[in-house]
DNA sequence: CGGCTTTGTCCTCTGAGTGGAAGAAGTTCG
DNA sequence: CGAACTTCTTCCACTCAGAGGACAAAGCCG
């Protein structure tokens, strides 16, 4: 078998990306769909089957006539994702059809440096290699938490990963394991997952928020991501809300992170922990030493009205930027992601007030604002779904 | 020659979109920039001779051997544009690369309806006509000032067009002149000529921000206007400024129209003119009875204080919102448009200053904020190319 | 078991496109 | 002025991808 089998033409990748989005297909049925002659499909799929990319998997139900040949792409197939976050690593391994078989996480730093980092990740994707569920493999996406060139596959002055600068990730990560790599930032990769295996699969234009240590936003223009002229489109967490909130770590005043961010919310938490106005907070904080936006979640859920009224301030800022952001540009869908996404419906209820009062009518017309389905897994998967896509197009 | 000549293959779409862009061009020429065989090439050429739409034009000079034959599309190529804003009328005609033969405008309400109106442009063609100026009309590109729906050709629920709301516009002037006929809100086609004649044509991903009567955004991905899902994308108009603004025409407080709108100028002009702060508005009030964007800007270039002031005022809260837009969207250009770019560079630097301090420093880095530099022509251009683009497509 | 339907393979035909050869048209230099 | 060299264009034979028909294989139904 070929090293890096890859499809020969645009015939051949079409085939691979409707087997990955539509599943095993019989070839009668791929005939319908696809504008080919039968001789000519025929021919793309015995390649194919050559290159070890797809297999044949038994007889379809007869439609009445002689029964089809199922093919389905191998699975042998390997995809693997690295999901770089502020404080954590997920490692995930997928096969051709971004099925995740194993996904491995853990608590990291990602102050320490690329070097550091990066090791970790390849020990977890040892350890799943130690589970014997990776051969070879046949491509990488990789998502770190700040902005990416995505020609150069390195980060590019990224605000909270000091040392990470210009490091070449891309090449680095290729050549340890072999293969095709990609790298992008954390917030597109988790709307490329949404759009593979979540609410997005049949939306063209559509935006990703996500919360968390830090606000971001993944645009997707036409089923692509849309990264901007130096690869730091989505970049929402500095938006003005107001001349005279409070001070951001940007320094200048009244961003939406320094509202709605990680540390705001914890700050608030601990404020009203402090400040005696939550006994429920205060116990927390009490049993944890620090506070942080799961906290606000449970003390919420546990019915404390000052945690609610944290979320729902929250919320509010979040649903001003993001009305004039669909004003801006007209989504067919808005998902919310991250960390407070567990807040639930207390927020996703503020933000929708907030966007559907304020932002053009012809924009919120038709326009769902949901909370994402996929918990962790968006980042892995939009990550496997990145280098696939590379991986199954025409060389 | 057939009724409406259309290129009959992507080659042929190509060579004629080249040489609209580039001008004239030897065949030797042609053949170094497009991958095709010379027997190919020629073929392609002749077949575009016989459709009428290419034509040769003598020799070009000697590159050191025999001298190449020139081709440049027809001369009789014609397309027409109408560009209907709030209170005028603009129709052009152009040749096959854009250019403007001739040009006429009118006052015109565009509250007078759908019918008046067209047919008031449909005049002006006329007039256009009876100089001479046009053959047969090879495609339309029509502007409305709201949002449209481009598939279906009409403008839908447009605010300050009563009367229009799914007005088949395309189809009634399709038929009127029979040649293809595409509608666009009027923005778009501002930065699509922006991005065929002006400062855009080597930018792949810009905003084109219009302030005239209202404030609206043309938004260019990879050298094609996005639209969004529903054709209102760019309406940023409604965008919030601040809770505790000026209360707007569409019921919210502190929309950006309500600070910086041709109403809301006219508005504080006239207060300022009033209240004897600006003597020089004052006397303006007193000649015109009313006061506009024309005054503000008058009063600034004679020294005005509070007309400077008024216009700053303007600039930052433009500003403010464009800073969240540039880094949301990462353009590589911005370019301010409209009535009020005549009020020049008091307005562009108040903008520049707060774009370049309160966007993502990776957004701003390397980011032009200009003028536009084709007064009144951009939207006429822009229509032409609209329709150029979809006649020089392979059917 | 025979007629009917569907599927897969084989084979021929067509048309698009390539690249070489040669002629046409210019330039340069002795 | 003519010979040698360049560049441009046309002509022509050749290649190859892809289409579509014919036919065999494999299933269903009565």
């Amino acid at each position: 078998m070929r090293m890096s089998a890859r499809p020969q033409n645009v015939h051949q990748a079409r085939l691979l990306r409707l087997l990955r989005d539509e599943g095993p297909r019989s070839r009668a049925e791929l005939g319908d769909v696809v504008r080919l002659s039968r001789s000519k499909l025929a021919v793309e799929l015995d390649r194919l089957v050559e290159l070890g990319l797809v297999e044949g998997a038994g007889l379809a139900a007869s439609r009445g006539g002689r029964r089809s040949g199922i093919v389905r792409l191998s699975p042998r197939l390997r995809f693997v994702a690295f999901d770089i976050g502020a404080t954590s690593i997920d490692v995930a391994v997928t096969d051709g059809a971004m099925e995740v078989l194993g996904h491995v996480s853990e608590e990291c730093d990602v102050r320490q440096g690329a070097t550091v980092v990066l090791d970790r990740a390849l020990d977890l994707l040892g350890k799943l290699r130690d589970e014997g569920l990776i051969g070879q493999v046949h491509g990488t996406g990789i998502g770190v938490p700040g902005p990416v060139s995505f020609r150069d596959g390195m980060p590019v002055v990224p605000p909270i990963m000091p040392g990470w600068d210009r490091f070449p990730v891309r090449d680095a990560i290729g050549q340890e394991l072999g293969c095709p790599v990609l790298v992008d930032n954390d917030v597109n990769l988790m709307a490329l997952g949404e759009l593979h295996a979540g609410l997005a699969r049949a939306v063209d234009d559509f935006l990703l928020v996500k919360i968390g240590t830090g606000i971001g936003c993944g645009i997707v223009v036409d089923g692509a991501i849309y990264r901007g002229v130096s690869g730091s489109a989505g970049d929402i967490g500095h938006i003005r809300v107001d001349d005279d909130g409070p001070i951001c770590a940007c320094g200048n005043a009244g961003c939406l992170e320094a509202y709605f961010g990680g540390a705001a919310l914890a700050r608030d938490a601990e404020a009203a922990a402090r400040s005696g106005r939550s006994p429920q907070l205060a116990a927390l904080l009490e049993t944890h030493g620090q506070l942080s936006a799961v906290h606000v979640g449970e003390a919420a859920a546990a019915g404390d009205p000052v945690a609610v009224q944290i979320i729902r301030e929250g919320g509010r800022h979040v649903g001003q930027v993001l009305a004039g952001l669909v004003s801006f540009f007209n989504p067919g869908l808005v998902i919310i992601a991250g960390g407070v996404a567990g807040l639930g419906h207390a927020l996703l209820a503020e933000i929708r007030s907030v966007v559907y009062r304020r932002s053009a009518p012809l924009a919120t017309g038709n326009l769902p604002i949901v909370l994402s389905e996929l918990a962790g897994a968006a980042g892995v998967v939009g990550g496997a779904r990145l280098i696939s896509d590379h991986v199954f197009s025409a060389s």
